[in-house]
DNA sequence: AAAAAAC
């Protein structure tokens, strides 16, 4: 406790101009392509992941994605042409290619570059050169397509795989929007704020506000990450009525509407991003408040996310006017490029040992570790400090603002090597530099397990994602196994077999599945040593011995020859 | 389907 108290106050040295140092690095971070290749040749092993990137197993998924075809949806390859310089682009995103998919009435043709942005809507020069600034080349399948459909000012879903540019898709056409208002009137568009994006954590609405100003750069519009500070500020209507954008959570919003200090009416561009996040039921109720409170006839309406549950669909559907659905690749699947595994460990008990293991063999930190509460995230950063383990960290939502923003900043400097974390930070959240995911506690969704282990993985680098089961965990194994067979991962053959949990009887079934779990696991464990390395064994047979070293390579296994 | 996050 003390020890990791000490630790956290260790970095609270960056508090003077943080917010400043947090900004430049960011940008640092994406524009210099050096950042990138320097990252790479200071670890060893598996470095040239970008030519994986180019070609090899996002193959994979492109040929076993098909089938689901679409009917009366207009198929297309996104990126495909371009292949012949992309050679070359190993300084910038590699490409990945997937499959896009539109619905939706008069969907405007998808652009083959950024250029083509000037050329048909006359977007300003001074955001193209942005783009370049922060080594943004070619557009990416959600970009290609969600850029010019917002450009048409038309309604719009987007799905589309974690790390593939999202943020970009909506802020570009929004800014090029805000330059050139299609209002009759000049003294019109100056009246209060003219743009919303909405996010589900202080964390994510932090990144997009970051990401915002630099597309902004060398422009006059304010732009604001709304907080409690920047909420009464705005009571002050010579301020409130100059501000173009705001980036803020819902709540915060919603509360600054009702106290009268804020007036939504001349919002006209209202973004959901993490949009499935945003309709559940907790969210939901602040989210339309907001939405009602956007009176302006021409607003436009836009939701985002890797992952769309039909129910949140249905919802946001109902939310929008004449959308378009804009799918990339799969919903609700990983990118091919995280390798996945899943690893037994039988008992919450095993869980520490078993990671301190993970920790004494060769790692990639960054390392970021998923837990299922708050308490679980504080007290297992505090085990882990006291194993010695460098350089832990931890983020969730009951540490104070400060606290997180530091957290966070660790995090970008790469001063954090293993960030345990909650919910708070599954979604959204870009850290390039990220490795490896480890989801600690069994995710409680598909969504949740897609989300989490996007974190890794992202524009385009290859990533890992290990996953803990226990016994408990049973019931919910079979469905996250799919996930990780549909994006190209192998699951062990008994997993495979599972039975299906049905709705009406998921109580029984709970029991039945996890006595199946116990014993396919028990059988596993038996011949491990020959076959099974994605399986830690023996959590049941042997106790590890914190900081041993095992004597078997489970943990350098990859997932195909 | 279930915990975390939003103020």
């Amino acid at each position: 406790m003390e020890a990791f108290q000490l630790l956290s106050r260790g970095g609270a040295k960056f508090d003077k101009k943080r917010f400043y140092n947090d900004v430049k690095l960011f940008n640092k971070d994406v524009k210099g392509k050096s950042v990138p290749k320097i990252n790479e040749s200071e670890l060893p092993a598996e470095l040239d992941f970008f030519k994986y990137a180019q070609g090899g197993p996002g193959k994979r998924k492109a040929a076993e994605e098909n089938k689901g075809g679409a009917k009366k949806v207009k198929l297309d390859t996104s990126e495909d042409e371009e292949e012949s310089d992309s050679d070359r682009d190993e300084d910038s995103h590699p490409r990945q290619k997937h499959r896009v998919t539109t619905k939706g009435a008069d969907v405007p043709q998808h652009i083959d570059s950024f250029e083509a942005l000037r050329e048909r809507y006359q977007i300003p020069q001074r955001l193209l050169a942005n783009l370049q600034l922060n080594d943004y080349k070619h557009p990416t399948g959600i970009q290609s397509y969600g850029i010019p459909i917002l450009m048409k000012s038309r309604d719009l879903a987007a799905i589309s795989p974690t790390g593939t540019g999202k943020t970009l898709s909506y802020l570009l056409p929004v800014m090029a929007a805000l330059e050139s208002p299609i209002s009759s009137s000049k003294s019109d568009a100056g009246v209060g704020v003219r743009a919303i994006v909405l996010a589900p954590t202080r964390e994510l609405a932090h990144q997009i506000h970051n990401e915002c100003l630099k597309l902004a750069a060398g422009r006059k519009w304010r732009i604001v990450l709304f907080s409690k500070a920047t909420a009464s500020t705005l009571s002050d209507r010579n301020v409130r009525d100059k501000v173009d954008i705001i980036i803020s959570t819902p709540l915060r919003l919603v509360a600054s509407v009702q106290e009268g200090n804020l007036n939504l009416n001349n919002v006209r561009h209202l973004i959901l991003d993490e949009a499935d996040r945003m309709l559940d039921p907790e969210f939901l109720s602040q989210v339309q408040e907001i939405v009602a409170a956007c009176t302006h006839p021409t607003l436009q309406k836009a939701v985002f996310s890797a992952t769309l549950p039909a129910g949140a669909e249905k919802i946001a559907m109902g939310m929008l006017r004449d959308p378009i659905r804009v799918v990339v690749g799969l919903k609700d699947t990983p990118l091919p490029l995280i390798s996945q595994t899943l690893t037994y460990v039988a008992d919450d008990g095993s869980k520490l040992p078993s990671l301190l293991t993970y920790f004494s063999q060769p790692y990639n930190p960054p390392v970021l570790v998923f837990t299922s509460t708050q308490p679980r995230a504080t007290s297992l950063a505090e085990e882990l400090l006291l194993n010695g383990i460098p350089n832990v960290d931890c983020l969730h939502a009951g540490m104070t603002k400060k606290e997180r923003e530091d957290a966070v900043s660790r995090m970008r400097k790469g001063e954090s090597w293993v960030m345990i974390s909650t919910e708070v930070m599954a979604r959204g959240m870009d850290f390039k530099g990220i490795r490896e995911v480890i989801n600690y506690d069994f995710p409680t969704s598909v969504q949740s397990y897609v989300h989490r282990i996007g974190r890794t993985g992202r524009a385009g680098r290859e990533g890992k994602a290990v996953t803990y089961f226990t016994d408990e965990d049973g019931p919910y194994l079979k469905s996250i196994a799919n996930v990780l067979l549909q994006s190209g991962s192998t699951v062990p053959d008994w997993i495979v077999k599972l039975p299906k949990p049905s709705k009406m009887k998921k109580k029984q079934m709970g029991k039945i599945q996890r006595a199946e779990t116990v014993n396919a696991a028990r059988k596993i464990g038996r011949n491990d040593a020959i076959k099974k390395r994605d399986m830690i064994a023996g959590s049941k047979r042997r106790k590890m011995k914190v900081n041993k070293p095992p004597k078997d390579d489970e943990h350098d296994s990859k997932t195909s020859e």
